[in-house]
DNA sequence: CCGATGTTTCGACCCAGCCCGAAGCATCCA
DNA sequence: TGGATGCTTCGGGCTGGGTCGAAACATCGG
């Protein structure tokens, strides 16, 4: 089902976890919109996509974020064989700076802010996920995010990325958070495409988190939030 | 590639770890052997698994655990239409009670195993992986356990169960773990199956993390390893 | 060296399923 | 109401690739 190829391209367009019409699923997979439209029959038929008709359109999502984890580490093995410069040029470029996967954020982008997150004492790992701080939830309010309830299941937690191979923050904190950066104009959607890119704007909304030069050293001693908190308070 | 039935069930059938020799994976597989070897070599050829020759035997194992945890989460979405008493009984009930995956213990047994082992603190949480902490370094010495490095970057992280849907651990810990259960008699493999079966010896072994009534809310306050450590101690 | 056993290669067959053109619905707009 | 747009269904052509029988190759035991 995952297997052939148009379907395959079709979940991957779907990956940036957002509704996409069947036209535009015909486009990304390259082929005509009867034969997409079989195609979607078939995911929606083995329940890996869900439907959602809007007058004459009709959209399609991936069904849910196992579906969504399930194809990222399918991508993880699919695309390790694609050469290190491979990442350097082309099309892969923007995708591997930064991008969208079911919601949220990734890429290069996606795995600094994590590791400033968890750096700067903002989130605290608990329970094999994570929670956010009394501290941490200061400064998301300050920047003005609605916190989505933090008691649920699927809030925030690790979420390993096909091209750093390192993970990035996935659930309802992290797509809240992607959705407050593209309304503020922090990032900007590349048309057509799951790639993002940051404006100053979003280097100085999220510079606490950011602009940390020895992250990995940062990281090893997760007990240092001040430093995080006084480049907060510039 | 995966998607074919055929490579599906190899896949499956080695998702518990260990080598497999082409026979072996073509009974497994439910074809002949001249077919088996033709879908073996697409499968080493495109990386996904690993061979090793001995004598006239050739055996074939998983490349990585990228590749098992990609299979891992697939299962979990491929299974989940699997009504609910499909789990109690027939071939699923002692799969689902305790198995193999790629070298570690899951099931039923692997959740209730790692609940026990954050419960009582034998690890902790960190930087999104596990940590063990002195107490539970002396824990499992005293089981007689080798302790593999503890600075490994994959020495102990969850892995998400795809029956019970919830983690359980995974890591060069957890594979030494299972090693010595089975190497002690603690666990039996159940012959030409992943599953396993817990010995009253395991039972004992296991005990501080296995016998808890309450489990869940245990867990949730990780921070009480007292009655722990003294049922350690009968 | 010779049979037995395990594995791979070759050749041929066959079918599931992908693809598109044409036609049929459904919805919106003027 | 009629045309334009978006999507789905139907029918038929085609091919990639899975399957097995037969035979070759490799290794072990005697």
């Amino acid at each position: 089902m995952i297997g052939d190829p148009t379907r395959a391209r079709m979940l991957a367009a779907l990956m940036g976890g957002e509704f996409m019409a069947a036209g535009e699923l015909a486009q990304a997979a390259g082929v005509t919109p009867q034969t997409a439209s079989t195609h979607i029959a078939k995911l929606v038929d083995s329940e890996l996509v869900v439907t959602r008709s809007q007058g004459r359109h009709r959209y399609f999502r991936l069904a849910d974020a196992d579906i969504a984890h399930a194809l990222e580490a399918l991508s993880l093995v699919a695309e390790r064989n694609v050469s290190a410069d491979k990442w350097e040029r082309g099309a892969y470029k923007p995708l591997k700076a930064a991008r969208t996967c079911y919601g949220h954020l990734a890429g290069e982008l996606g795995v600094q802010l994590f590791d400033g997150l968890l750096a700067c004492g903002t989130l605290a790992p608990h329970e094999g996920h994570f929670a956010i701080t009394e501290m941490g939830s200061e400064q998301l309010k300050g920047l003005g995010l609605a916190l989505p309830a933090t008691t649920a299941r699927r809030f925030a937690y690790p979420c390993l990325d096909w091209s750093e191979r390192r993970d990035h923050l996935a659930g309802s904190l992290a797509v809240a958070m992607l959705e407050q950066g593209v309304s503020n104009g922090w990032l900007l959607r590349v048309k057509g495409s799951r790639a993002l890119t940051l404006t100053p704007a979003g280097q100085t909304a999220w510079a606490p988190w950011l602009d940390q030069r020895s992250m990995r050293s940062v990281a090893s001693k997760p007990g240092d939030p001040d430093a995080c908190r006084d480049r907060h308070a510039l």
